[in-house]
DNA sequence: ATTTTTTTTGCAACCAATTTCATAAAAGGT
DNA sequence: ACCTTTTATGAAATTGGTTGCAAAAAAAAT
């Protein structure tokens, strides 16, 4: 009982003395066949090997049960280092989709490249999940290709108004309440934020907003010279607190786009001499396995990512079966650890 | 000029005025179409935006241009953390099939669970590759399934003698010399290790033995009471360092099997009152994120993911190919950092 | 026993490509 | 001008399933 090759339905059709048509809904489980038929399919299936072949399979309904999530690195030139808080992201997703039994195929994408993949990947897959996309500015319009060709995606990012593509996120605004309130009542009112806060980068913008309100509604005002620009790398985070402490501008709680650029701002911090958290008291966002590795151990805006990466495929999925679905929120969580007094 | 669905091959076909073949073998730039044909088709598949089907095309060709990755995970309970060298890795091994025009199918599996999945994907994908397998000897009895299917498959993990699968690792042997000759050079002699030396972790087995037998020719013996069984977790190396202290073995040098080890240990010294590297020295083995991170800062053996992740898709591209391969070994290299003096 | 209904089954079309084989067109040789 | 070779093209088979439709078999109803 072993055909040369693999074992298709049409083998088992002939073991079984029964037509091809009827191994497949055997197989299947349709209610079109009889259950004696059934199981002696079913036998004679495991006996032999079978699997469906998937690439017949979604040939024919036209599906390939397979998502495929864009990775956008960003340009920091080591090749090997990916933000760690898109690996984690990566890790949920991928189970997510095991979950629901998808397939998942994996994409890295150069930034600065042009968007072919995308492209490609979106006639392999259901649906596409985009993360970490880089500069806004420069994603929103490659995203046109994407909504003309009708494409399915979900993207991790801000959710801004009148964007056009559906998105899931920390509720960014409410990270910036959290550390914020965070400094209030450590009475921390010299506060800085290192972070790009533009329209470049939605997510670190929203941040800076729900900071900066925060502060403002406690009457604490949030000067021009108390943002410093910066990537979510260490090394930017490092130079923008460099450059801040170099123009003089004096601080006591220091609010961090990313728990990256908190490293480097810890790292800047104290080869000033500043101390943390007895000088600066530190906040970072993300909660990356660094966070809780470094000395002093980061303070830090945790996004759930394991929820994150359900929600991601949970909505894609609802929109590939054409449901109407909205924008989604999670929740920040506040981890309080050795970098605030 | 706008179908609707997506274009197909007989679209093109109908608009360049030619048949279906010739546009499949135009966009193939098969030299059997005339170069004016071959122009005109190509036009005409970009203003329709036609990508082949990969569903059609893999049936029709039996190939499936993809990989599959099997991560097995440890089974530590946190579901969302998975060990950062296989995260490493798997970005890696990802940019790896990109360069080389495969795709990626990513699965997580228990290390517990039946492995159905593997066998599954063993049909999708042309090629598997096998990351972290946890115990030694379920994998060995595992294997067996894939071997009977003559799946093609590379493994991440140590070259034991006579192991019928074909890995790619890194020279295990000759990193636990290089950890013990920092040692000695350091003039530390009373050295213990941490992590499971037995045939069930191959590869920190083979560490431990680079480790020893350097130590050996040296004149330093390692007694039985300065092996501490851990599995690759921080709590795991807490737990058997402490109860090394616990058991009043004293010594001045500690390698550890993985870095994550090598961060609990130094978690339970620095409880036990023991300062590093001034009371111990620690080594640690992997060169993870965290281990830069954290005080005093680890030194570390490190492996080259990136290189990893290339030699582990070569090498099971070639084997598909059907060419003789041999197993693979990887330089290690020593990263000096404050946890060694 | 006969008709009607229900349950199972098989035939054949279909999905979108690749590829073999036959043939038409063009080029080359004498 | 005629035959041979080369080059380019198309028709049709093939890949391995899924599914609509028709028909056969079994069960139920009259």
């Amino acid at each position: 009982m072993k055909t040369k090759g693999k074992a298709t339905s049409f083998d088992i059709a002939h073991y079984a003395g029964v037509s091809q048509s009827t191994v497949s809904r055997a197989l299947r489980n349709s209610p079109l066949v009889n259950d004696e038929t059934r199981k002696k399919v079913w036998e004679i299936a495991n006996k032999l090997n079978y699997k469906v072949d998937k690439n017949a399979s979604n040939l024919r309904t036209q599906q390939s049960a397979t998502l495929a999530i864009l990775l956008f690195e960003d340009p920091t030139g080591d090749e090997s280092q990916i933000n760690p808080f898109f690996l984690n992201m990566l890790g949920s997703i991928t189970r997510a989709c095991a979950k629901e039994g998808y397939d998942l195929l994996v994409s890295f994408q150069s930034i600065s490249q042009d968007w072919r993949a995308e492209y490609e990947d979106s006639h392999r897959a259901d649906g596409i999940i985009l993360l970490g996309y880089g500069d806004y500015m420069d994603y929103q319009s490659r995203l046109q290709n994407l909504l003309a060709q009708n494409t399915k995606f979900v993207c991790w990012g801000a959710t801004v108004e009148g964007r056009p593509d559906l998105t899931v996120s920390c509720d960014n605004y409410g990270g910036g309440q959290l550390a914020a309130q965070n400094f209030i009542s450590a009475n921390r009112t010299n506060c800085v934020f290192i972070g790009d806060a533009s329209e470049h980068s939605p997510e670190f913008l929203t941040r800076f907003i729900g900071f900066k309100d925060t502060l403002e509604q406690h009457d604490i005002a949030l000067g021009e010279r108390c943002v410093a620009n910066a990537i979510s790398t260490e090394e930017s985070g490092y130079h923008a607190t460099h450059s801040l402490l170099a123009n003089n501008v004096s601080f006591d709680a220091l609010f961090a786009a990313s728990d990256l650029i908190a490293i480097g701002a810890i790292k800047a911090l104290k080869e000033a001499g500043l101390s943390v958290p007895e000088d600066v008291n530190v906040i970072g966002f993300d909660n990356i396995a660094a966070a809780n590795y470094i000395t002093p151990s980061l303070t830090t805006v945790q996004q759930n990512t394991t929820l994150a990466g359900q929600m991601l495929v949970q909505n894609l999925l609802a929109l590939i079966k054409g449901e109407q679905i909205t924008d989604t929120l999670l929740p920040p969580k506040l981890i309080r650890r050795q970098s605030t007094s």
